[in-house]
DNA sequence: AAGTGGTCTAGACCACTAT
DNA sequence: TAGTGGTCTAGACCACTTT
């Protein structure tokens, strides 16, 4: 409301008090956009703190704040006692996430989960070592479909631990289970994960479960879960169609 | 040195003034490592930020500055009014990134790259789209195969804006420019990339370049990259052998 | 010695949520 | 109204780099 005054420099370039966006975003902006704009390029340093102070009329702690969250943010970095710097853009530095493939879950309406198989089986070799037990012992076995208006997307194939005491069985056989995996239901069992991620080719029985051509390619996201005494507790994989899941991300200044 | 005094509570529980590590940085390992060993767990409030000042005699900013790393690593969550709680493990939260995929590049002693093909050839209808020009209009089209102890590991296809005033075509050609796309060399060209990851089928001519059986699956890496303008500047993919790239992560309290 | 980033304090005020 | 997280100040001191 009653903006429109102080020094008339550049309007945009000024911290707005009354505003709702709090002032080290509001200066983090200003020094994107001032990266974006190519007026500092990659590899110039940055006024300092102190200037950067006395520029915008913010206290210290506020402009290393703004610093840090561009650091964290990989557009610049910084050297005690050098200065801040404009970071180039650098492939290694891109990230890519499972948000979308947790979308296919929360949306429950076109998301169904059909299961295919549930029963004890001895641990094959590789289970085993996953899960930390000797090869031959009983472990739970299921196999499940998501699908997506009616179409396959996901064959999930899963290893649980047998533990008479505790059969978590019913619990991990229906969706809610593997909902829950993706959005923070309130599993106070898991404390971590591992994660890979590959490039398969579809197995005979993958191809036709997921009503895919042979030979076709696929993403395959193994798992292999751990509760609160780093025992593990599940072992699988997620094989994913193709043409369903990508990863999507930019890399360098994003100003779109 | 002096340490080995104050209240005798666990010994770890306490911040070291003299320590190198920052005091908040101890503080929330402190706090992740109670999360780990299971004494707050999922759903859980944590103390107070006024609690945690006392307890641990440091001032508000300072637990301030660890609630917001915890929350950027995903392992709390904090709710204005209410509280901070401890996350559940959530699958979606996980992230990968192209690091290992740098260090193909940066290992120069085992890295070579093979300079398969470069020539002028009139843009199609995609590359055209994606690099915003008339399809048909001249483009750089290169070809290039990674190796890694002699092994073929990844094949880049590229197209580059043609433009006679600024031929960049020397500098995209060699080694350089594939490394410093991964490392941060002084290119002060590019402000930003989009990169789409996908699992694909390789052709006939890809399985034989990299020396694969075929069919195989493989990671495929499209790119497109900006200058500050906001112009493109090349389109391309890099398709890698599934068995030389993989994507690893964790998800929730990682103690190891 | 001067300038830089990095940490930390001891308060203040605000916005929000619960009771 | 009391308690919570969220922002911000105006300094202080330290470690490091450059000149």
């Amino acid at each position: 409301m009653k903006r429109r005054a102080g020094r008339q420099t550049k309007d945009a370039d000024i911290i707005d008090r009354e505003a709702y966006e709090p002032a080290y975003a509001q200066l983090a902006a200003i020094l994107r956009r001032q990266i974006a704009e190519g007026i500092f390029r990659p590899g110039d340093q940055l006024p300092s703190e102190a200037q950067l102070c006395r520029r915008y009329v913010v206290s210290p702690m506020t402009v290393r704040r703004t610093i840090n969250l561009l650091a964290d943010q990989g557009v610049v970095s910084t050297a005690q006692g050098r200065g801040t710097f404009v970071r180039a853009l650098e492939l290694g530095s891109a990230t890519f996430n499972l948000h979308e493939l947790q979308e296919l879950f929360t949306d429950t309406l076109s998301t169904e989960i059909k299961l295919l198989d549930v029963r004890i089986v001895s641990a094959d070799e590789d289970t085993a070592c996953k899960l930390k037990i000797k090869a031959g012992k009983p472990v739970i076995y299921i196999r499940r479909l998501l699908l997506r208006h009616k179409q396959p997307i996901f064959y999930h194939r899963g290893y649980l631990i047998f533990d008479p005491i505790r059969p978590i069985v019913e619990a991990e056989m229906d969706i809610t289970s593997l909902q829950g995996l993706f959005t923070n239901a309130d599993r106070t069992i898991l404390k971590r994960g591992e994660l890979t991620v590959r490039a398969i080719l579809l197995n005979e029985e993958e191809a036709q479960l997921l009503h895919a051509p042979s030979p076709s390619a696929a993403f395959s996201l193994e798992h292999i879960f751990y509760d609160f005494d780093d025992e593990p507790i599940s072992a699988g994989w997620f094989v994913c169609r193709s043409d369903a899941l990508l990863f999507r991300t930019t890399v360098g200044i994003d100003e779109t």
